[in-house]
DNA sequence: TCTGGCACTCGGCACACGGGAGTGCCAGCG
DNA sequence: CGCTGGCACTCCCGTGTGCCGAGTGCCAGA
């Protein structure tokens, strides 16, 4: 176990890596803070820190500077989350309200959050198959075309255009409308694929064809990995990154546009609460020099979706945390006001 | 006027920058491309080409590098458009076609294009004053909260939250329904105000209120600059650019984050042919070292949005305006299917 | 257990140097 | 009059050298 001093050097040098973004030294570091021992001193507890996987040297004779495994130790034991500021939190507020729907809110909120931190943001979709039904409404557009629309309860609309395999009439389609809101208005999107099953038992046998066609497209609809979407913005502060560009950024920058290693990496994250992933933490390669903070939100109790933040593992972690709490938080008012 | 042979001379120049992204002497000149002339006479025509500012030395006694004057020549007289070869137009196809909803296509032509051209790709979603209505639906979600549902024919949606002033009954509901899409249904988006002028006229005086809530919130979802919306895709390639990251790369994606600056940038082209627009012809700063290729595209013989693609002002114009082109056609033949 | 001292290591920078690619100019040739 | 080969000149750039300073590890002493 290391000494009360040693973590408190560990936590000088992410400190003051984090804000110069350069190899720390001994006698820079009893210069800074209060450490009350010599240099010397500081030079073997660096050197027991080393031992233990905590500090490393990109060089023979130059500072140190954490490792993953050091942020990891700093994050659990070292830090908190730092709280915005009443301003920081009134100008979040102000800032959210007055989206027109549930596009412009993540619209918003990403680029809040890449404001707020400096960083890469990403958020996600309310997820449909952690929401509510609220409607589900059937379009008529051409004799032999209905459109389907989702309509949840965090304001997320889906649609589907349908080709039937024959006509439809007007009143089936009222009749199937109004079943189907029936069975499943107010409940679980989870829950639909049980509630419809057997639906088209209640229809004529000519109808049965296009109506088994409605629901299959409606359960396609709520398929998980197809359904989930998410935005990022922010991604010119990855210029912010370091020196050394076309190596570091690029792959960062190929993992944001793969969404579905972003879906995977925030899935992996624990529901609701927040989570740090820290460098080699993340399973995806390219992001193997970056954190990844993020945490669920949701209307009520329950996460329907998370946000967080891609930002390189020399970050401000407590402040980051911070935003992305708060963030969350407000999102999740919104929503359930909406 | 300058000579065929200097016109030439000039074709080569931009030819082997492109290639190589090093300034191009006389000399190299001379071997890679059959001009018939010595290394002294191409000189000569270099002088010229420069006197003109067609070209330009970074430094004395280095090659030369075409300028913007001399890519805008180049494009417009030297240079065709390179048709996609058949192998490319089917994968073309086949990876538009499938989609599911206008996302979707949206989503996928914008990776399409950034594949295609390796370059950054910008899709501009339909716009809706431009499309024609399908479909107008109002859905009664709390007895004083309806949501309105645009559908245009081009396979667009837009959602709006409304909170009525007083509560509206299911029958008035269904006779604004009616009303609304009797009259707007089949019309262009942009005659719709026109059209709806005079509709809280027929209703009771207690609806009239919530009636002319529900035709404000329509035609707000009609105002040009916040109904437009567009997809990118391809950042990673911006890491092609050069070897001098930082400074170029940054504005760039700073541009790329700020739609408004997009929007105009498409807005401010040719509505429906090919335009390019090279280096400092771009109005954005930021831009000012990048070239934008961008075509309206549609659904039948009027465009209905545009689509195009950012890159370095050294990139490819006859393979990138093929490429775009090509897109752009597929693209609208996907939306008039559906 | 901490401290001050000391020798050592090494990255980074300033500087000088030379090679090479490219230029402009000019005189001569067809 | 236009093209060509030759020539002197200009700079960029990569390489090599030497120095400085920050930082380290180790050791003897308090």
């Amino acid at each position: 176990m290391l000494s009360e001093r040693r973590l408190e050097v560990l936590r000088a040098i992410v400190q003051d890596y984090v804000g110069t973004e350069e190899p720390v030294g001994s006698k820079a570091l009893t210069e800074r803070h209060r450490l009350g021992v010599s240099p010397a001193t500081v030079r073997n507890d660096m050197a027991a820190l080393e031992d233990e996987g905590y500090i490393a040297q990109p060089h023979t004779s130059a500072g140190r500077i954490p490792t993953d495994k050091g942020y990891r130790l700093f994050v659990d034991k070292l830090a908190g989350v730092k709280p915005m500021t009443a301003p920081e939190r009134r100008a979040i507020q102000n800032f959210l309200d007055g989206a027109v729907d549930l596009d412009d809110v993540v619209g918003r909120t990403v680029r809040l959050l890449a404001q707020l931190t400096r960083q890469v943001a990403v958020v996600q979709y309310p997820s449909l198959t952690r929401s509510t039904v609220r409607h589900v409404e059937l379009l008529s557009l051409a004799p032999a075309r209905v459109m389907l629309v989702l309509i949840t309860d965090t304001g997320r609309v889906e649609q589907r255009m349908i080709n039937c395999p024959v006509p439809f009439g007007e009143t089936s389609l009222a009749d199937l409308r109004a079943r189907l809101n029936s069975r499943v208005a107010g409940r679980p999107f989870a829950d639909v694929p049980q509630l419809v099953q057997d639906l088209p038992d209640a229809f004529e046998a000519e109808d049965r064809g296009t109506v088994s066609t409605v629901l299959s497209t409606l359960l396609e609809t709520l398929v998980e990995e197809t359904e989930e979407r998410l935005m990022i913005g922010g991604t010119a502060n990855l210029t912010r990154f370091g020196h050394d560009f076309p190596l570091t950024i690029r792959p960062v920058l190929e993992a944001l546009e793969e969404q579905v290693v972003l879906l995977k990496l925030l899935g992996e994250a624990g529901d609701s609460s927040m989570t740090v992933r820290i460098g080699h933490e993340n399973a995806y390669e390219g992001l193997n020099s970056t954190s990844v903070v993020s945490v669920g939100y949701g209307s009520g109790g329950e996460a329907v979706a998370k946000l967080g933040v891609v930002g390189p593992t020399r970050m401000d972690y407590p402040g980051t945390m911070g935003a992305v709490r708060a963030v969350a938080r407000y999102v999740g008012q919104i929503l359930a006001e909406s």
